[in-house]
DNA sequence: CGGTATCCACAGGGATACTG
DNA sequence: CAGTATCCCTGTGGATACCG
């Protein structure tokens, strides 16, 4: 999502170009959340229960140490997630969610239903729109 | 969201680098939509009524002629919006909610529910996170 | 083990101009 | 009115290397 929430124009700007929150207004936040690449899959596999850095690398394939880290991170200050250090050698961090945390994940979930259940019917839906419309850039 | 289901390698490369469906399996499709700067807000938008173009960009502020034809034809592609076209002159092209869109944006409206409900706990997370740690990029 | 630091490719999206 | 065509700047996130 470029330039989210970001001007283009010089700094001689007073006005803010987006909207002063029109029907928005905190959704915004969330969404963020729910439109990046990974916090999802991190919430999901963290409503499974505690995980650690590296157990959450492998339960969700794909993502690198350096995204794991800062999706992390935004999660735990956005309080949906409560990191645990432990100072052993080798160092151990325990990674879970927050009663905020379990509360979205359960909205997630309701989520994830609307989508199992409508995946089918979006998938034909492309299709069909793609074979009326063979040319397009997509 | 830069990135988003591509890959940086060249062209010779066998396995696909993403998961094949983990615990995802579809609902990256609508993360993806809910993800994007301006699909929710056309939605929600649609939701109160059927809405001609113009009429939807002085609806949600701040959107550009070029991403509201680009997001309201993604939505169309999808199935969640349909588009019917009136060859006056001048033109008239009225955008509406499917029964799929509806539901779609049932799904949104509980989701904004969860975001009204706990915005104020997670700006103070993050606030009581930006004091804990005064550095950091973010 | 559990991260940071650095570098960079690239798709998203804003501004602007033009068209049927 | 309702778009499309271009151009270009931006943040996101992948790869890689290094650290306590």
């Amino acid at each position: 999502m470029a330039g989210t929430r970001t001007r283009t124009t010089p700094a001689t700007e007073a006005a803010d170009p987006y909207a002063p929150c029109e029907d928005d207004c905190g959704i915004r936040d969330v969404l963020d959340r729910l439109g990046d690449r990974w916090s999802v899959l991190l919430v999901v596999e963290l409503a499974k229960g505690t995980r650690r850095f590296r157990e959450l690398q492998h339960a969700v394939p794909g993502i690198s140490q350096r995204m794991l880290s800062v999706t992390a991170k935004r999660l735990v200050r956005d309080g949906l997630v409560e990191r645990t250090v432990y100072p052993t050698i080798p160092p151990r961090t325990d990674y879970r969610l927050t009663a905020t945390g379990r509360s979205f994940a359960g909205a997630v979930a309701a989520l994830a239903d609307w989508s199992r259940t409508h995946k089918d019917a979006i998938a034909a839906s492309r299709d069909d729109f793609d074979t009326r419309h063979p040319d397009e850039v997509r």
